[in-house]
DNA sequence: CATCATGATGATAATGATTATCATTATCCA
DNA sequence: TGGATAATGATAATCATTATCATCATGATG
């Protein structure tokens, strides 16, 4: 099998962390960038489901939790509800227009914000690592 | 005694509503207006236990979710911590820079910012009713 | 001012998402 | 291949927040 740009970097973070590769944490990585939204590890976990026996939920959490951790994956979470997850290829940054009113995502990038935080941050004193700008609306559809 | 601006907000809100003016609610109120940082529910709950003989802690949830609805508080949440609370004066908006070491919040605005995300949202078809932006990194003291 | 319908409170249980625990299994280096 | 130990899966624990419910307080009414 000829690993993907991902599964690699996936590797490469384990191997560099003295973890282990297992079947199940490919599978996670794959589904999760299969999927075309964005996911919550519950949905994660019944896609696996079916296709490694007997995973289990924790595990899904878990290896999210690393693949966040190695930024092969973001986490969008919205008031309480349950956390989000999607893939993330290299380092470009989006940000979320979020519908209010059918919970719709839109990706969106725009390198003035980038510029905007720079400014921000440097009238602060303040070192900016990342930010997440979430505006919240009515999309197209639900107008 | 003669009430304070967000106070006479409250009362009006709560008359709109049908519900009652209550000692609790008063010194909610009061106490979130007079805190000096981000308060959690707790640490406004600890406060008021002082003021306000056997106030529950409920009560303070309840009531912080109440002026979060009349716009006169506003919920700030990192990743799974406590919600943290801040007195909303007017219509103002303001964003977050947060110190990822020692946790503190620095309110920045930039009417640049408001720019932007009706630029952005347009582009999509979408109609933006407010925003979230939260810059993480660290901060002078910290440096 | 007294009554009373009902909203608010306070104590506590319930909820729901996420994390910790732990016995068992699987990985992978020597 | 063996063995040290990381990972898994099942489940319990945790923690913030919300719901429940008996009791109390508010404020409109007479």
């Amino acid at each position: 099998m000829t690993d993907s740009q991902p599964m690699a970097a996936f590797r490469l973070h384990i191997a560099k962390k003295g973890l282990r590769h297992t079947k199940q944490r490919e599978e996670i990585l794959s589904a999760l960038f299969s999927s075309k939204k964005h996911v919550t590890a519950e949905e994660l976990f019944d896609i696996l489901r079916s296709k490694v026996a007997g995973i289990g939920y924790a595990t899904v959490q878990r290896n999210l939790n690393l693949l966040r951790e190695c930024g092969l994956a973001e986490e969008v979470k919205i008031g309480n509800q349950k956390a989000r997850y999607e893939p993330k290829r290299g380092k470009e940054h989006h940000d979320h227009l979020i519908c209010l009113k059918c919970g719709r995502f839109i990706e969106v990038n725009d390198p003035r914000l980038e510029k905007l935080q720079d400014g921000l941050a440097k009238a602060n004193g303040f070192a900016p690592l990342r930010h997440k700008l979430e505006i919240y609306g009515t999309c197209a559809k639900c107008a």
